[in-house]
DNA sequence: CAAATACAGGACTCAGCCGGTCCTGATTGA
DNA sequence: TCAATCAGGACCGGCTGAGTCCTGTATTTG
């Protein structure tokens, strides 16, 4: 799993349609466009307002367009717009006050809020105008010739234990 | 949000109090150390069990022990062994027989598929060993210094949105 | 001004699943 | 044989994600 929740999905695909032009577009029309639900499809764009990631129109003309160009809006954002913030496990959120209900000094802590600001800094150099190309070159998240190898590696082990 | 259930959590805690020594504890003793309920660490255990993690053995001086070294374990794994396959969206699930509810082609669903590659990836070279120590310098994740630059230039634009 | 169209902001519901427990075997060491 | 241990379920309660609906407010247009 490790999910991101349908709505965000619905977020993605909505800003995506939103960055094609720059008129505002009703819920009705957006609806219709990407088969998203009305409600469902006003309920997000409530959110994303709120983010300050689309600006909305009220009136006969109205609707909503996107706040900024696509190329300034990363896929974090959309993301943070819709569930809050981006936290893998409940102990890698910074913001929060949650305490630790296990042994006092995992060490193991430290490490999620690390692995977390990897996945969140990933997202954040995805951009809406990257999602709008069908097959955009995205994230070229592997680093090193050396690391790729061994990760080679620990597949083929794995594929061992599976098969 | 986007995240990984608690009981994954555990798991790597688990995993890590394991890779701490090769005789087999039990699920009493694990409890004990690590202050996850016993039911519930039994659970998670069984699950590491099945998935090939850990070994267990039976019999008055059973319990579990790691099935290979902890150089050897990604977190990848040990968040498959809980959540069963890693899919950020449901439609990024390539294992899955998913049929998408929205309008065809959409664009969006090619590079979600791709991020999820590339958070999969960045979670398989991360191992076990690495989490058992405190501060490693886990998953360089940040590629070049301009993107940097430019992710440095979106998050200021952001804040100037929500302040 | 009045009507029609849109968004704003909630309250509300329903289902799914996550976290957690418990029970009944099977296995093994003493 | 007895006690300890894992295996594999069933089971349950509560949270929240997904979706709907209702009331209010803004804006355009005739």
């Amino acid at each position: 799993m490790l999910r991101i929740s349908k709505l965000t999905d619905y977020a993605v695909v909505l800003a995506t349609e939103l960055a094609s032009g720059t008129a505002p577009r009703s819920v009705t029309r957006l609806s219709a466009i990407t088969g998203i639900p009305a409600p469902t499809t006003s309920k997000v764009l409530k959110s994303m307002t709120r983010a300050g990631l689309v600006d909305s129109v009220r009136g006969k003309t109205g609707g909503y367009r996107l706040s900024r160009p696509a190329d300034r809006i990363s896929v974090a954002e959309l993301i943070r717009a819709i569930e809050g913030s981006i936290a893998v496990t409940e102990c890698a959120d910074e913001n929060d006050g949650y305490v630790c209900s296990l042994q006092g000094d995992c060490g193991v802590r430290a490490n999620w809020q690390r692995i977390n600001r990897a996945v969140e800094e990933a997202l954040e150099s995805v951009r809406l105008s990257d999602m709008a190309v069908p097959n955009s070159p995205l994230v070229p998240l592997l680093r090193s010739q050396d690391e790729a190898e061994e990760k080679r590696h620990a597949e083929a082990l794995e594929v061992e234990n599976h098969g």
